[in-house]
DNA sequence: TTGTCTAGGACAAAGGTTTGTCCTTGGCTC
DNA sequence: GAGCCAAGGACAAACCTTTGTCCTAGACAA
């Protein structure tokens, strides 16, 4: 039934809504009839003045089919279940925004989980929503990766359809992610080709999964380019960026403090910041530090968001395909609940483009001007 | 049913998920007496050890009720539909934040529903989601004021438990909304105590309700205080911020413009700025302006972030509370769903405390010094 | 002995749809 | 006029729980 009434639908007092049962009544036919009718069964014949009255009628009453009788009947919720950490940092709106109008399209309604993240929860934890049939599948987005000595993670899993969005779980096949080591290349093309040389990557704690990836393709990527890089880890806050600059500075003022193999080395002069919070603080102790953005050291970011482009120092970023992430989540997640045969379960990686944004931040490294 | 199998449970290869009647086989009895026991019937009486191997029985299958089955008998779905804005700005995140977990406190699922700005639905739209059984109320937060000339708005909802979140709907009695007088007063207070006289208010477009509602409040107030007040309308967005204050800057220097009823007039010399995007927007244009905050202009945000205290001047901002209004619409949207009588319904206002987070970016006016 | 009461539970209806199967009737062919 | 077929629908089971009502047997009192 997709026929909309265009005026609220007149009720009667007693009943809350009409049912199946009163459109049949009032036709005069039964309820069997007025259900094909409706779902539009193509192997139904009916009079076409039946078919008339039927409709008719169902749009008089207001009538609205009954989700829970339907779903339970169907074995098909029509609902997802998105697990997700409600953080202040935007990139989960728009991977929220990008999986909502996604399953609004196909069809689905998406209920939202809230995964606190100090209390970590295994992923199989959620699957009780599919067992009581409030949703049909599961969206993980939860950023923590599962800690290796979880027992059973996987296997409570395996029997519910479920996708891991924008970080790998414990089983393969399951995983919808974007191409990190490319958005680590972006940044390190774009400041080698300037001529820096020592850089550093300022991100969340090891323990999230895309701050892992993006850590292991720097260091793949700065070997093959002989860049000397500097790794540190913060909470995902603005506090923890301005800490881990601190540490930055620190580790640099002391001659002799290994980094990464090469000794004796001083400040790096191009940092990545992993997260919009985070370049909060590192910009903020840049400028306690006297440290001129880009003359001193160039910032790149790893959140695109417009209001980098606002700042006192403009900001450079790379806009990732968020938005897409979280619709081919959705995809991805329909495709496992709809396939009659699971076993074609892939991962997924998004290969949207993925785009420097140009802005202030970055210039040649110090000596080079 | 409270308790929870500590172990993912062994399942069948056949059927999906055990079933009431599965255990009643198991156990001997009729799938009343085990619904009875599971759902803890003071009522029912029975044996000791039948109790104790309906409990075990269920725990061995893994049993979870069928929560559509069980809505449908009981004409109560558990869940709440929340109709929001998916903005990039953080109140959204907090408001939804305060809401999920309230309500998962009292054991209501949450469906998120995207309100696309653009198209704006008059709220009756959304009814369906009852009418269909899918939800049990509707907690609307979308943030436009309804257009007076919208017809049957109100009474297409008068029938479903719903609830205005943060705003105002057409029919009193069902608005959850904070006390945005108290935040402009907190604002004026401070400026005029360091003697500030003309003040000026940058906010998104008036179909906002709380726009408006701030709008009037300040206006009201700054007449009690004998204030000049300048107010600038614009999108909730970086550039509108920016684009406002270039509106302010040009009138203020265009003497005998009118601003607010004093002739001659020139620039205010503090502004209260509605939303963290605008806020960005604002700050770019007064330093390309060369107008130093605070000594040029003092400035305050009516939304309080983190970020604020790391920008390149530190933001004062007024902290609203934006958790408890969440968690406040869904307490007052499940009293209006369990209220056996309707007509109880009152307007909430969130009265949690309310304070100024002082930092660097307000300060005396020019002359004062 | 008869009646009453209570513990302990069984029975079945309901909640609104969907869908496989079956039935009736009229028209057509031969 | 018999047989067949398709159109046009009716019937009823099933999806899984909840819950009002009813039943039976034993215990106890009179």
């Amino acid at each position: 039934m997709t026929a909309q009434p265009p005026v609220p639908a007149p009720r009667k007092a007693g009943r809350r809504t009409a049912r199946l049962v009163d459109i049949a009544e009032a036709v005069g036919v039964h309820t069997s009839t007025v259900s094909r009718v409706l779902n539009g069964d193509p192997a139904q014949s009916v009079r076409p003045e039946i078919y008339e009255k039927i409709w008719r009628t169902a749009q008089q009453q207001g009538y609205r089919p009954n989700a829970l009788a339907r779903a339970l009947k169907r074995r098909h919720t029509g609902a997802l279940a998105f697990v997700i950490p409600l953080l202040r940092n935007p990139i989960w709106v728009r991977l929220q925004r990008g999986a909502l109008q996604r399953a609004s399209e196909r069809g689905y309604a998406v209920m939202i989980i809230e995964d606190e993240m100090d209390e970590a929860q295994p992923p199989a934890t959620y699957r009780y929503l599919v067992d009581e049939s409030r949703a049909d599948g599961l969206l993980l987005a939860t950023s923590l990766r599962i800690p290796a000595h979880t027992e059973g993670s996987a296997e409570g899993l395996l029997a519910v359809p479920h996708v891991y969005v924008n970080r790998r779980g414990p089983e393969r096949g399951n995983d919808v992610v974007m191409d990190e080591p490319a958005a680590v290349r972006l940044f390190l093309d774009h400041v080698a080709a300037l001529g820096h040389q020592r850089v550093a990557l300022i991100d969340g704690p090891v323990e999230v999964d895309t701050v892992h990836r993006r850590e292991l393709a720097a260091r793949r990527a700065c070997a093959a380019r002989n860049l000397q890089l500097t790794v540190l880890h913060a909470d995902v806050t603005e506090e923890g960026g301005w800490e881990a600059t601190q540490r930055l500075l620190r580790r640099g003022s002391t001659p002799g403090s290994a980094v990464d193999g090469v000794a004796g080395s001083t400040l790096p002069t191009a940092c990545a910041v992993g997260s919009l919070n985070q370049m909060f603080g590192v910009m903020a102790a840049l400028r306690g530090a006297r440290l001129p953005v880009p003359e001193a050291m160039s910032l790149v970011s790893l959140d695109e968001d417009e209001c980098l482009a606002f700042l006192d120092v403009p900001v450079t970023s790379v806009a990732m395909p968020l938005a897409e992430l979280g619709s081919a989540a959705v995809d991805a997640l329909i495709a496992r609940i709809e396939a009659q045969d699971p076993v074609t379960a892939a991962d997924v990686m998004i290969c949207d483009p993925m785009s420097l944004v140009h802005r202030d931040s970055v210039g040649p490294p110090p000596g080079a001007r």
